[in-house]
DNA sequence: GACGATTAGTTTATTGCCTGAACTATATGC
DNA sequence: GCATATAGTTCAGGCAATAAACTAATCGTC
């Protein structure tokens, strides 16, 4: 697990310290190093405890107390040489969490190890727009509780849930403030009937945060800072920093889609104008490269325009040419506001990036000349499921902050 | 990077935590407690178990050890009633950091006590562009020492300091990376030199940075979340969020003045097209209101702005309106990204504001609709010697965070 | 194949720090 | 003067990390 291991033996401010706070600090640090080995090596306590620099007592002691929680398991004996062989250890791999997701179009959701991989998922298609949100939660009830079930006949159990929601929201409150392509304002969820009886909980995200954190999961270079751009409907992003989501003082950081691009451009469905999704949004593409929706779903529509694009319609080319020089305007002054030095590209323009990127790069160049070498632009690595998996990822990650929270 | 700046003692990333971090925090958040008494309250013992929830027990202990590194003091009795009376606390007074500045034209320093209020002053006129580094520094520990020397005769002794450059910083390396009005480039400073012989040493910081944590801590509306923006010759920003300053991963985070808010812009000295401080700089707008430096300093130059602004000049009227329309688009794309909800105006933008509002505020609504009152679009309350002040803060902040560095 | 060297993990004594409760100190009010 | 109330200190108890000694298991070598 990418992760800084950072070990805060000190509660939030404004709360006494006490020396529960140091063991809770150290199971962290202790469950950080071993969700970080990659798949296949199993650190023993003596690894860890060097790793770590704790002392081997200290962590026998709480592998012992990891392991009674049921978050950590012995696996075999690694041989290594002279001396006894040490025992290796891993994630439990019967403890999972589940990711869910509320898109336009489909709800899904899909169950996870520990260590992130995904052991189960199932999409269903369904028209998520009308009939209001209360239908959309049962079926996506059923959904997960299906899911469930097929993690729990490979005897895997569910810890907690994450749901990502395109929109703005307020996870403290479990609250939707507005999903636009949903037509949702104000929507209060109730995330235990989603999942029941799980000892974590259901945790809310927005679907271009979850995306965001997945993508530093699986980023093939690492890269612990960027900018996640996500092109649906609307332009949403994601800002990673440090390996953390920032979020801002509000919670709701990242709208790169409503950076203003051209101070004279048209109005934009936020009320403000010029914004980035005015003009590389989806539909704001489809209608430059006049690609009518008709009865066509969208994603048949940005498929009618990637082909258009390999045949060289010239209407289309420009179309999208013009969505990445705007999406190089944006980009720079966030990646200079922000001091980000890498970027990555989501949902369609990921798809788009064939004819993309070139304008881009010209325009990141000509906006923040010399910070953006063309392998610092990256595309998504987990596509579509990102949100899922970040979602599901980021409840790993927190209990991975604080294991203490299932040891009763 | 400007300290990580939690409010508690964290170990470095990645190692253990033990006891001595419990301690460590609980001095912090004893200390944090007195530190943010109001002028003239004096909290007891008592009271400060009270609102940390520690005992009374640990806070006495805790208590005991700030006295002896002199960081607290003693002071009076307080009567309340019934039972026995109150020994207040305070910070000590004979404790002092220095704040020091380095601008294109003057050099400056001065003591302020743990509290911020600033004890002893002095700016000295010089042109810092001619004659590289050197001398200037020679010249700023000259007046340091003046000033530190006037503090000592009040038997107030210097535990630190801070210096604020206006340019882009290398904190952890004493290093100005590129400081484009003073000319200097890749430039090491022997802070030590600046000030010998503090426990503390002295730390470096962007100028604009340095002025939004001042503003941070000045703020009448008490403010956790802004933009700070300096006008400056260059325009420069700070991000608060949280009460800290965001940084980024780089280090140099809030680079407003190379927000692109004209694509079709003219060309700026960061190589960039388009930028704020293109439109937005005090060159610019002096250009653009047909006022010629001349024989000028740059002071004199947008006295004679003021002036003819107070005379109703058009040219003069027009370069401000639009310098602030730009500002709008800036600070609306900045704070969507951000998701912070306030401004804070520095600089000349607020010394122009009784005619830049106007158009900043119609430009905000414009661009980023029903987010900015007018009450949120704040003047700087510290003025010029805001990054002084903020240098000097903020190494009082870091100490106050982790006061144990002080006990040997 | 016994023995020393080597490495893994556990046990034990010690130390540091917080907690709670008992205790001392000093005021008010009747 | 005594009950009451509040501030602050002292002391025993417990928890968590550490260091060092100890047990466990394997390899290499004679």
């Amino acid at each position: 697990m990418v992760m800084p291991a950072s070990a805060v033996a000190v509660p939030e401010s404004g709360v006494p310290g006490s020396m529960g706070d140091v063991r809770r600090s150290n199971l962290s640090l202790v469950l950080g190093r071993i969700a970080e080995a990659p798949p296949g090596v199993h650190p023993s306590r003596a690894q860890v405890a060097a790793a770590t620099r704790l002392t081997k007592a200290s962590v026998s002691s709480l592998v012992l107390d990891l392991l009674e929680a049921g978050l950590l398991r012995e696996v075999g004996l690694n041989q290594q040489g002279r001396g006894r062989p040490s025992v290796g250890l891993e994630l439990n791999p019967a403890r999972s969490v589940m990711g869910m997701e509320i898109n336009v179009d489909y709800i899904s959701a899909g169950v996870t190890d520990l260590a992130g991989n995904l052991l189960v998922r199932e999409t269903q298609e369904r028209d998520n727009r009308s009939g209001g949100h209360v239908p959309v939660l049962a079926a996506l009830a059923g959904l997960a509780a299906k899911v469930r079930a097929a993690a729990g006949d490979g005897g895997v159990q569910v810890l907690g849930g994450g749901l990502a929601v395109p929109g703005l929201v307020e996870p403290a409150a479990a609250r939707v403030l507005t999903a636009p392509n949903l037509g949702w304002t104000n929507v209060d969820l109730d995330l235990g009937a989603l999942l029941p009886d799980v000892p974590l909980g259901v945790e809310l995200f927005n679907e271009a945060n979850a995306a965001a954190l997945a993508e530093l999961r699986h980023r093939p270079d690492g890269a612990s800072d960027f900018v996640f751009v996500s092109g649906e409907v609307g332009v949403g992003g994601g800002l990673v920093v440090g390996s953390e989501l920032f979020t801002g003082p509000g919670g709701h950081a990242g709208e790169v889609g409503h950076v203003v691009v051209d101070p004279e451009g048209v109005r934009c469905s936020c009320g403000g104008t010029g914004c980035l999704e005015t003009v590389s949004g989806q539909d704001a593409i489809l209608a430059a490269a006049g690609i009518a929706a008709g009865s066509r779903t969208r994603s048949e529509s940005i498929e009618a325009l990637v082909q258009a694009l390999h045949e060289g319609q010239p209407r289309a080319l420009s179309a999208v040419e013009r969505a990445g020089q705007y999406l190089g305007v944006a980009l720079a002054s966030t990646a200079r506001v922000m001091n980000v030095g890498s970027l990555v590209l989501g949902g369609h323009f990921a798809v788009l990036d064939p004819w993309l990127r070139a304008p881009l790069l010209d325009s990141l160049e000509r906006y923040a000349p010399g910070r953006f070498a063309p392998e610092q632009v990256g595309l998504s690595a987990v596509g579509q499921a990102g949100a899922l998996l970040g979602a599901a990822g980021s409840v790993v990650r927190s209990l991975v902050d604080a294991p203490h929270r299932l040891q009763y």
